[in-house]
DNA sequence: CTAGAGTTGTGATCTAGATCACAGTATCAG
DNA sequence: CTGATACTGTGATCTAGATCACAACTCTAG
C-alpha cells in the first residue's frame, strides 16, 4: 500500500500504478492523473512547501522508494542541473494534463478508451501492436475515467464487441485494435 | 493581438487576460488556464523544446513582451537559480490545473463560478470584499467555463438574482457576495 | 459446502445541460 | 436613419449518461 503520509518527501515509484486523485465538494474522487514506473511524485509539495494538495494511492501493488526532503533539498542545490531537470519533468507533466483536460466534456466510449491506452502506456507491458492492462475492477475504471461504473460496463462491452478491446484470462485487458489509436492522438498530441 | 507564433520563445504578460487553449477532436476549444498580468508561457515548448502543444490568445486586450529562446537559454545556465523558479513556476501551475480538473463535473453553476472567481483573481480589480471583471461576451463566458452559451446566459441570471453578481456599468461583472468563496475552495485549495 | 461480500451485466427511469429556434436589444458603418 | 451584424434572454425539445434496481457470478472464510 503507497500512500503519501505526513512526512514530506519524494517518492519514486518502482513497479505498479498508483493515482494522483483529489475530492471535489461532492465528496467524489476525481483522478488527476496516473504514475507509472519511473515516476515521481510529492515533489510539488517540497518545491513550493505548500501543503499537499492531492493523495497519492496505489492502484495495483506497488514498490517505491522515499526520499526526504532533507537530502532532496541538498541534491537542489548541489546539483543545478537537478532544478532544471525538475522544472522539464514538471512541464512535461503539465503538458499531460493539459491533454486529459481536453478530454473533459468527450463522450464516455472515448474517455474509458483515453484511460485504457494510459494505462497501457505506464506499464508497458505487450508489443508493439496491442498492450496489456492489469485485471482492475469497473469501479476503478470508472472512477480513473469519471464515469458511473454501470456505464463502464456497458462501454466495455461496446468496445469487445467492436474487438477494440479483448479480456484476457487473469482478468486482465488486452487493447488489440489500432484504430484505438485515432482516439489515442488526444492523449499523446 | 497576442498570438503565440511559429519563433520560439517566452511571453511574458504585462497586462490583460490571455488564455489557453487546445480544440478537442470535435473541433470545440477548450480552455486548459488563464493568464493575468505577471504570467509566462511558452517556456514548457522551450524547456522540452517539443512542438508548441497549446494555443495563446488574448481574452481581453494585451500587453506582453516577448522574449526569445537564444537569449533565455543563456539565462538559464548562466543563473542556476533561474531553472529552480521555473520548476516552481510549472508545479505551481500544474496545481492550478489540479484544482479546475477537479471541478469537471461540477455542475453549470459552480464551474461557471469558478472561471468568474478565476477571471477577478487575475485581473486584480476591485477591494476586499469584492471583485470586478471586465466586459466579456457570455459566448466567451461560456466556453471558458465549458459550458453552452444559453445555459451561461440563464446560469448568470441566476447569480444575479441570489445577488452574488452584479451588473456594472459598461457590461463589466462584480463578484459581491463572499459566499461565492464557498465555492471557490476548489479552485485554491 | 455455504453464507456473505464484492463484482458484473442490463433493463428502466430521471435529469442536467446541450441544442434548436426565435424575438428583443445593442452597436456600428455608411 | 437604416440595414447589417453581433449579443442576449428564454421557451421547447432532445439526449447522453447518471441513478436505481436486480439477478447472476465469483471468491473467500469458516
Amino acid at each position: 500500500m503507497l500512500d503519501q503520509d505526513e512526512s514530506k518527501g519524494l517518492i519514486l515509484l518502482r513497479h505498479g500504478i498508483a493515482k494522483v486523485r483529489r475530492f471535489n465538494s461532492d465528496g467524489e474522487e476525481a483522478v488527476l492523473s496516473l504514475l507509472g514506473p519511473g515516476d515521481v511524485c510529492g515533489e510539488m509539495a517540497v518545491l513550493n512547501n505548500a501543503r499537499r494538495s492531492a493523495d497519492v494511492v496505489s492502484v495495483t501493488t506497488c514498490d517505491a522508494v522515499f526520499l526526504r526532503v532533507g537530502p532532496f533539498r541538498e541534491l537542489l542545490h548541489s546539483e543545478p542541473r537537478l532544478s532544471l531537470a525538475l522544472a522539464r519533468l514538471e512541464a512535461r507533466r503539465l503538458q499531460d494534463l493539459n491533454c486529459r483536460f481536453t478530454l473533459r466534456g468527450a463522450d464516455a466510449t472515448t474517455r474509458l478508451l483515453a484511460t485504457l491506452c494510459d494505462l497501457a502506456r505506464r506499464t508497458h507491458q505487450g508489443a508493439d501492436s496491442f498492450s496489456i492492462i492489469p485485471p482492475l475492477p469497473q469501479r476503478e475504471l470508472a472512477s480513473l475515467s469519471g464515469l458511473a461504473r454501470e456505464t463502464t460496463s456497458r462501454t466495455l462491452s461496446k468496445l469487445r464487441q467492436r474487438g477494440i478491446v479483448e479480456e484476457v484470462e487473469g482478468g486482465g485487458l488486452k487493447i488489440v485494435n489500432r484504430e484505438a489509436l485515432g482516439q489515442r492522438q488526444l492523449l499523446e498530441a
